[in-house]
DNA sequence: CAAACGATTTTCT
DNA sequence: GAAAATCGTTTGG
């Protein structure tokens, strides 16, 4: 049913405009593989966190700790954030070594393994709010912070691109949500959805 | 070694 | 709409 994916390329995550890798990950598939479950679905919302000149990244001034670590590898990996103590964040890692670019996906759209993702999230019927925000959407997936540093090329955690395309009118961008304590990165637009889309997080 | 904080979500008023 | 929950990471002594 659906059509044939395939997985990015290694060259997708090194390119180094975190903006426009945030744009064209909308429409990617992001799929895991827990025990021989498969779940997953499209992305329908992003923000970026440009590294060391953004105050709402960890790594904001060249911070380097080893949480951090992970977004100072070469692009391509996932970084996984325990929030406030509950919430796990997922990221993908892109860029050049040492140069801690990431994009945290914060919405996708239930495609594969939907009856998984209810049973993790404890939920009956398939809403919008399954895995609209960060924390979860990860839960729906599967992600723990264990799977931090895992490599996306791997079979556990991938992103797969079925050759859909969302036009650069269908991209909406925006300011990000949740880093209102970064001063004036806070308003930078560094948020993007897929416009009547949804699967996106609510303010 | 102790204290403060947060890339969120859920629940209550 | 506002506030609490909750624990690993980070920072300071």
């Amino acid at each position: 049913m659906q059509k044939k994916g395939n997985k990015l390329s290694k060259k997708f995550y090194l390119r180094n405009d975190v903006i426009q890798v945030s744009k064209d990950l909308l429409g990617k598939f992001l799929i895991t593989n827990k025990n021989g479950i498969v779940t997953g679905g499209m992305i329908t919302e992003v923000e970026a966190y440009a590294g060391v000149t953004d105050k709402a990244s960890h790594a904001f001034g060249g911070r380097r700790t080893q949480r951090t670590e992970i977004m100072f590898s070469e692009g391509g990996v996932g970084y996984v954030y325990l929030c406030y103590g509950i919430h796990h964040l997922f990221n993908v890692v892109t860029n050049e070594k040492d140069i801690p670019h990431a994009i945290l996906i914060r919405a996708i759209e239930p495609t594969f393994g939907i009856e998984e993702m209810l049973k993790r999230r404890k939920k009956i019927n398939l809403l919008p709010n399954i895995t609209s925000g960060p924390g979860s959407m990860s839960e729906a997936l599967g992600i723990k912070v264990k799977d931090s540093g895992i490599d996306l090329s791997g079979e556990e955690i991938f992103i797969e691109d079925h050759e859909i395309k969302i036009p650069p009118k269908e991209i909406i961008s925006t300011i990000r949500i949740g880093v209102d304590y970064a001063g004036k990165d806070a308003l930078r637009n560094y948020r993007f959805y897929i416009k009547g889309n949804k699967f996106i997080s609510r303010p």
